[in-house]
DNA sequence: AGCACGCCGACT
DNA sequence: GTCGGCGTGCTC
């Protein structure tokens, strides 16, 4: 008899045991019983057991059923999960349901057929008449019960007479497909000069979806190049959301400090082992292609490499671009893939069929086998940090652990490394690289317009604007806030339109011409009357990416103006049409949010106008300044990419500011040093660890009191005074969706410290009908 | 989590 | 007398 210990999806902190007369392999799933219904868990291990060694405290039950005939977990990862739990104090069984694709411990749906004496039971209308809608596939039992008011009890019968068959039945994993069209080969002697403009279009752009490519160009020329082998069909699994026509260089030879660098790396991953790997590259040196050539060495010993990026849009990127040197051995794992295919590539991993994993932060715990390096581009990036699940882990972070755990090197790229990293990089405990020369690019010429009178567009950044329009050139310009405007009041009583749910400011929106809230969506569409003394005088103020659009339309008319933010392409189709307008040829002005900030590589932008640079900077959070360092430098980074020297401008009324200061004179070292210096006098990240209790609660009363509770709680519980302990306070957003909410922040010279304190605090503290969530080493403090 | 058990208030 | 509120405790 076998004692088989298996993770079950739920908050508990522990595991369970199941008897079975069968070995199952760990990583296996298995559906068990459990109180009086069926879960799915994993195998986390299985050992021989005679009677006398079980305990006789456990009513122990048997494995109802094994689904996989292979583990779905690779023994490398339970170490890895297991320490995310203890980590970040979340219970097991979630970190695996947030570990592994959607959908793997959805029980299967149970399904009614029919049988054969069935069939002629239901023509002599012995069966009634409904059962006629269970066609061969047979029909989802409980829509077949919603549908019919069959009450289950008669269909009990009629399973006993043998006429009706119940089974459940896992999704099949069906896969969309995508069809492209890929270049193949030159043909000299085009006659027909469209085909030869497809031809020479495709050669550049290696493959485009060929529902583009149709709106193109005419169908039957493209079919002739098929014909004429010039140009292929391929299909892919339907996972590409943005492919536009990315510029990808095919070819490249690495210059002198890039060669350096990259003998560097190669030297110190020579003998494998654990290597924290820094690499502080400004936009534009060609990271890459280090990347790149550092892979080929990992693949040539037979190992796999994991790539992280910050986003989904990024992962398509970083795949065309390995796909012109590493062929099809690539997965990419990121939530912008139906759950089926997440499966799919899940199993093409731990099958061994893929080299390279592409991934956005929860690729993390992609189950690579034999994993060689870990990358993670954009290492600054807030969107490694996930903020809504249960368990609010940092990918960077895990990929460090990760890294360690598998005893490997890890590569963290940035133009603008953390302040953690950079520290700990100073600190030799990174090897640190730097390549701060972009040689094919020249450095952008940044400038300042101070913005005394706080107009959206000044008169000098208006004469920037003209001047590269004329140039035939095209102009971004950067804020970060969408909508109209962001503050909308009464002229009459000055009452201010804030949302019920969280009392914050609603935004207005013009183009759909309704009030909404960022926050939870709460919108209200009749806004003509002042709810308070009904007046009708209503003031619009400040300014959202919108307003800009609709203030440069005025001033430039004639002049294309896109919009790139999440209400622009809240569609695939608006995202498609926008991204195909900013590649359009001819010169443009392009607005956009963060959004348009990060890494699109934008052509033809010779003038990026940041409007308000010091917008971010007031915001009470310890990394404030660092965010706005970082976005402005990233904004630096999009001017003039090709040959072209581009041209910066900050436009703000806060010159004085050292983020906004460093970011112009684009030093970045200067910026950590003061930035370090203010850290460690306040005695935050990374001189200190932080984490963070929100409790939350439609009473107000009773959240604040939970939360007095919860301090004194922590307050008992604390040992020589190793952690502080601030707070409870509301947070800075009090009121959130309808909950208010409190926080106490706790602060810790060791993650160690605030780990056992909240270890002790979770086992003693309820909060029955309140939400209470943790957020260890925080980002965010709102 | 999800569900059963259990102990108090407002109804037929 | 019962229906049902949600506080408490347990699940191998």
């Amino acid at each position: 008899m076998y004692l088989v210990e298996v993770v079950l999806p739920l908050p508990l902190y522990q595991t369970f045991f199941y008897l079975s007369e069968n070995f199952i392999f760990p990583g296996i799933r298995v559906i068990v019983p459990f109180r009086n219904n069926k879960l799915i868990g994993i195998v986390k291990e299985c050992l021989t057991v005679t009677e006398k060694e079980l305990s006789s405290e456990i009513k122990y039950k048997k494995v109802e059923e094994v689904i996989d005939s292979f583990p779905l977990i690779s023994t490398n990862l339970f170490l890895f999960l297991e320490w995310i739990s203890n980590y970040y104090l979340t219970p097991i069984g979630l970190v695996y349901k947030i570990a592994l694709p959607p959908n793997v411990f959805t029980l299967p749906q149970k399904r009614i057929f029919i049988t054969e004496k069935g069939k002629s039971a239901l023509k002599k209308g012995y069966l009634p008449e409904e059962f006629s809608l269970i066609k061969k596939n047979g029909y989802n039992l409980k829509q077949f019960l919603k549908k019919t008011k069959i009450e289950f009890k008669k269909i009990k019968e009629f399973i006993k007479r043998d006429w009706i068959l119940i089974k459940p039945q896992f999704p099949k994993t069906q896969i969309s497909v995508e069809i492209f069209i890929r270049f193949k080969k030159r043909i000299e002697l085009l006659e027909d000069p469209m085909e030869r403009k497809i031809l020479e279009y495709l050669e550049q752009k290696i493959e485009v979806p060929e529902k583009i490519l149709k709106k193109k160009f005419e169908f039957k020329k493209i079919k002739n190049l098929i014909e004429m082998g010039a140009l292929e069909r391929v299909e892919y699994p339907k996972i590409r959301k943005i492919l536009i026509s990315i510029e990808i260089p095919k070819e490249y030879e690495l210059t002198h400090t890039q060669k350096k660098i990259f003998e560097g790396i190669k030297k110190l991953i020579e003998n494998g082992g654990f290597y924290p790997i820094l690499l502080y590259g400004i936009t534009g040196s060609g990271k890459s292609f280090i990347y790149i050539e550092i892979i080929k060495e990992i693949l040539k010993k037979g190992k796999k490499v994991l790539i992280l990026v910050p986003e989904i849009a990024l992962t398509t990127y970083m795949e065309l671009l390995l796909l012109n040197y590493f062929k099809e051995r690539i997965a990419l794992l990121h939530s912008g893939i139906p759950p089926a295919q997440r499966l799919n590539e899940w199993i093409r991993i731990l099958k061994n069929e893929v080299d390279i994993v592409i991934g956005t932060r929860s690729a993390i715990f992609a189950p690579i086998v034999n994993l060689g390096l870990i990358v993670v581009d954009e290492e600054h990036d807030p969107s490694y940090k996930e903020e809504n699940l249960i368990c609010k882990y940092h990918a960077r972070d895990l990929a460090l652990i990760r890294a360690k755990l598998e005893n490997i090197p890890v590569i963290l790229g940035s133009a603008t490394p953390s302040i953690k990293s950079f520290y700990l990089a100073k600190k030799g405990k990174y090897h640190l690289f730097l390549l701060k020369e972009r040689p094919f690019v020249s450095l952008p010429e940044v400038k300042f317009i101070e913005n005394k009178r706080s107009e959206l567009i000044s008169e000098e950044l208006k004469k920037e604007i003209e001047k590269v329009l004329d140039e035939g050139k095209s102009v971004f310009l950067y804020l970060n806030r969408r909508g109209y405007a962001p503050l909308v009041s009464c002229e009459e009583c000055q009452y201010i339109f804030c949302c019920p749910n969280c009392g914050i400011p609603l935004t207005y929106h013009k183009e759909e011409n309704l009030l909404l809230c960022h926050y939870c969506n709460f919108e209200v569409t009749s806004l003509l009357v002042c709810p308070r003394c009904k007046g009708y005088k209503i003031r619009f103020q400040r300014a959202g990416t919108e307003k800009v659009e609709e203030e440069i339309k005025k001033v430039f008319s004639g002049i294309k103006v896109i919009r790139l933010d999440r209400d622009s392409i809240n569609t695939e189709k608006k995202l498609i049409d926008t991204l195909e307008k900013i590649y359009e040829s001819g010169s443009k002005i392009i607005v956009g949010t963060q959004m348009g900030a990060h890494g699109h590589n934008f052509p033809e932008v010779n003038l990026v106008g940041v409007l308000r640079a010091e917008e971010g900077l007031f915001i009470p959070h310890y990394k404030s300044s660092e965010r706005t360092f970082q976005l402005l430098i990233q904004a630096i980074g999009r001017a003039g990419r090709k040959e072209e020297k581009g041209k910066v401008i900050f436009q703000s009324n806060f010159k004085t500011h050292y983020a906004i200061q460093y970011a112009l004179k684009q030093d970045y070292e200067m910026f950590f040093e003061e930035e370090i210096k203010l850290r460690r006098m306040f005695g935050f990240p990374p001189f200190t660890r932080l984490a963070v209790i929100r409790i939350e609660g439609i009473k107000e009363e009773k959240v604040k009191e939970k939360s007095i509770e919860a301090k004194n709680l922590l307050e008992n519980e604390i040992k020589n005074n190793e952690v502080e302990i601030l707070g409870p306070a509301p947070c800075p957003y009090p009121k959130l969706k309808g909950f208010y909410r409190w926080h106490i922040i706790l602060k810790a010279k060791k993650h160690k410290f605030i780990n056992s304190l909240l270890g002790q605090f979770l086992k003693k503290f309820k909060a029955p009908g309140l939400k209470l969530s943790l957020d260890i080493d925080p980002e965010e403090l709102l």
